[in-house]
DNA sequence: CACTCCTTATGACCGCTGTCATAGTAGCGG
DNA sequence: CCGCTACTATGACAGCGGTCATAAGGAGTG
């Protein structure tokens, strides 16, 4: 969480992440995002030329990559890795987070795409881009432990689909309940696809 | 979709709703609201005393109603009732109108968890209840075809969570893929829980 | 007609936001 | 010291959004 160490633009989009997944796209403001990043407004200018639109984008890009790393790094860390023991882990990060700091933030990823798919393309393909790479680092580690090649990308589209809805009823009812349900139901399921052939 | 018929207040909250879950709440004006419900702008004062606040609570509980009755039909419209073959019209719904109509729109509730959840306690209130009712009719409809008593409820959250987050991917790459997914792998699973005993 | 209640009409206000223009400072190679 | 580039500082501006104040239609009812 430490913001320092780092170049100004560097934490102008970090700031950028943050504040975007607690409040949304559109109520965060530029000023605001210089002022958490305790870096001068005259650099918003200076380093994102394309405006709000450039920084969205690169928060957005950099919380898909953030997330692909965190897969990479839950996979390292798990002794016997299993598909349910990497999902449980991804889950654990969100429930240890709102039981230590509360509900106050989501999904940036989330949220980018709520406030502006709609109205903003290029948000939309960074959207787009970090969901695939978040995806594409979950299909791998499902390969890696011996899911069949044609399950492990739908499956990990599970995973996230289903992490991401259930960061959004937890938020909503500040409640993690939602996230171990999911982690808790889905655990067998993506277990079970260990060593089998392509059959559902 | 057709807006008439109905007295000016409900067709603003149905505006509101629609409006909400293509631009997100912040980006949707109230005189936006008023102009696509056709209803006079003076009526907003009139009806939604508590302002925007007000407004979006009502379109949010609408929304959740809305999703619950879904969830009833389908289960009626269903000649021999499965949780997959439930599962799989919820997320029909979401297909067929990505393709007829573009990725335009999302779930309202989902828009005002991530715009309202952290600033606005009575939003976030409204779309817990709404996630809440819409849980409640599944998990009844999954009771009744046989699912245990004690995996009815998650079971129901898992299926919302993994429908919203589908619908969040499937925007921001514009592509059905996220849903067809989900509802293809998460099927088995749930067809699997009819009959057993609450052994995961 | 008078009175009353539900509804509409409008215009103004104030705060905020993204963006731009313009000018200033800091460091550095020459 | 010059000149150059990288960065920072500020103030202005135009637009929009939610809200309020105020007043006017408009249909019943007596």
């Amino acid at each position: 969480m430490a913001v320092s160490e780092r170049g100004p633009r560097e934490r102008m989009v970090f700031s950028a992440a943050q504040l975007i997944r607690r409040d949304g796209v559109a109520a965060t403001g530029m000023r605001e995002v210089a002022a958490h990043a305790r870096a001068p407004r005259g650099s918003l200018q200076h380093y994102f030329p394309g405006g709000k639109e450039q920084l969205v984008n690169e928060a957005v890009d950099w919380a898909g990559r953030y997330a692909a790393r965190r897969v990479d790094r839950f996979l390292a860390a798990l002794a016997e890795p299993t598909p349910a023991g990497l999902f449980a882990q991804m889950v654990r990060q969100w429930t240890d987070e709102y039981e230590a700091a509360g509900f106050g933030g989501g999904c940036p990823v989330a949220a980018a795409t709520v406030d502006r798919a709609g109205s903003v393309a290029s948000t939309r393909e960074a959207a787009s881009a970090a969901f695939t790479h978040w995806t594409g680092a979950v299909a791998r580690a499902l390969s890696g432990m011996g899911v069949p090649e044609e399950r492990a990308e739908p499956l990990a589209t599970l995973m996230i689909s289903s992490l991401e809805g259930a960061i959004l009823m937890a938020r909503a009812e500040r409640d993690v309940r939602a996230l171990t349900a999911v982690s808790r139901e889905l655990g067998p399921l993506l277990d079970a696809a260990v060593g089998g052939t392509g059959a559902r």
